[in-house]
DNA sequence: CAATACCGAGAGCAGTGCTCTTGACAGTTG
DNA sequence: CAACTGTCAAGAGCACTGCTCTCGGTATTG
């Protein structure tokens, strides 16, 4: 009795899948158009050829589709880095870190209304579930793997000295890593991922207009610099 | 004639400056309670106690008033960052970077509405006019003030080499400052700021949580950091 | 004083998220 | 087979949004 009472509450059970997904998708589809703020479910569901109040069935509100839009996209991302991080061997820890960094930007300028949704400033009103925890954490793994492989062979920066309140700002990371690692390192980490969240929403939020002419170029360099104080260039 | 003709005319002019005044600090409330999607005409009208169209006849559409609070926020911000600044010995490198972006952060902890106006995700089908440009830059020029201080004082890092690509990106740049400050200089400015940008975004948006207890003694250890490469510590 | 420009109020349009009710259908049970 | 139950799409409706247009009154100007 572990197995669900499959045969016949399959026909209906399936049929609410694929209008669910068919849902997702359609939003995804506005979402890439409109952006966040622009999602409307009447729009979506004028789209499938039924009415708004029928969607409800399937979502029941507007947060709800969003918070499964925000869980693709954690995803997807995840995905695209983690692949992009796998193709590289892995004693080379400075083209892991350029590869999954260029894989998040890559991702980011092709989906910029969904890295908003997951990185840029909260949807007003909405407030993000426990759901969405977990698929956040994907890329930053990637990151954390990388320096962890960084400290057991032995390739770290020469440490600057970390307060003592910094220390103990720090403590919730200590429980995602091994037994260790100095706290440097950690900081230097810190400061590469918000290094390359700031780069990417600032190029996508348009902050380098009349500043820099090719972002891409501009990107690469500044991520080669930090893989040197990360001390894995 | 330059003088405008004064008395008869003001007394209409004067209730008309006085009325937008009201409607732009009514909308700045709404704005750091809601959040700019939330900002409403008709709401900020109710407030007023006047009627939605009437506040038509000050402001074209509501993104003309958007446009308004943005202007006001580059300057709030800009000015709080300047006078921080104005306050350290101009000898104090370290002291003037320190200050300004403390500034910053402190500005938009107390405003992360207006700070998300300015530095987050742009409003969907907002398209921010020139007018803004202007004000967009008080903060950036005393970066700028800072590294041009650093530079002719001979306080620069050793340069790590800029490749072609980059030097020909950051030509924009070249035009508001003068001539000689090396690539390297310029390149390791543009990070400071995307680094400022990013960690203040992303405490903002909640991407610190479960990862720092004490995001304001990270903060200062990461502007630390970023003033030793920037050689001024 | 008369003409003009300005202004607030109101109605109205098209759109939004969301709720509630209604009628049709499918699957299960007596 | 008939009755019941759960699910579904549809429609009407509420309160809200940005925005436009018209109307009548008032302040300013020639």
């Amino acid at each position: 009795m572990v197995q669900p009472t499959s045969a016949p509450r399959n026909a209906r059970a399936r049929a609410r899948e694929e209008l669910t997904r068919e849902i997702v998708e359609t939003a995804r589809i506005h979402l890439t158009s409109d952006g966040a703020a622009g999602l409307s479910l009447r729009a979506v569901a004028r789209d499938l050829g039924m009415v708004s109040s029928a969607v409800y069935r399937y979502f029941p509100s507007r947060d709800e589709l969003l918070t499964t839009l925000i869980i693709d996209a954690y995803n997807s991302l995840g995905e695209t880095a983690e692949q992009a991080e796998a193709a590289v061997k892995r004693t080379d820890l400075n083209g892991r870190w350029l590869a999954t960094s260029r894989a998040a930007r890559n991702w980011a300028v092709e989906r910029p209304h969904e890295w908003a949704l997951i990185y840029g400033s909260p949807v007003p009103g909405y407030q993000a579930p426990q759901e969405t925890v977990v698929p956040a954490t994907r890329v930053t793994s990637l990151l954390i793997g990388i320096l962890i492989d960084a400290y057991t062979t032995g390739q770290t920066p020469t440490p600057l000295p970390v307060p003592r309140a910094v220390h103990a700002s720090i403590a919730p990371v200590r429980d995602d890593i091994p037994q260790g690692i100095p706290d440097d390192l950690i900081i230097r980490g810190l400061m590469a991922w918000s290094q390359l969240l700031g780069v990417i929403s600032m190029e996508l939020n348009g902050q380098f207009h009349n500043v820099l002419t090719d972002t891409d170029a501009y990107f690469q360099t500044a991520m080669h610099r930090c893989a040197i104080d990360l001390g894995i260039s």
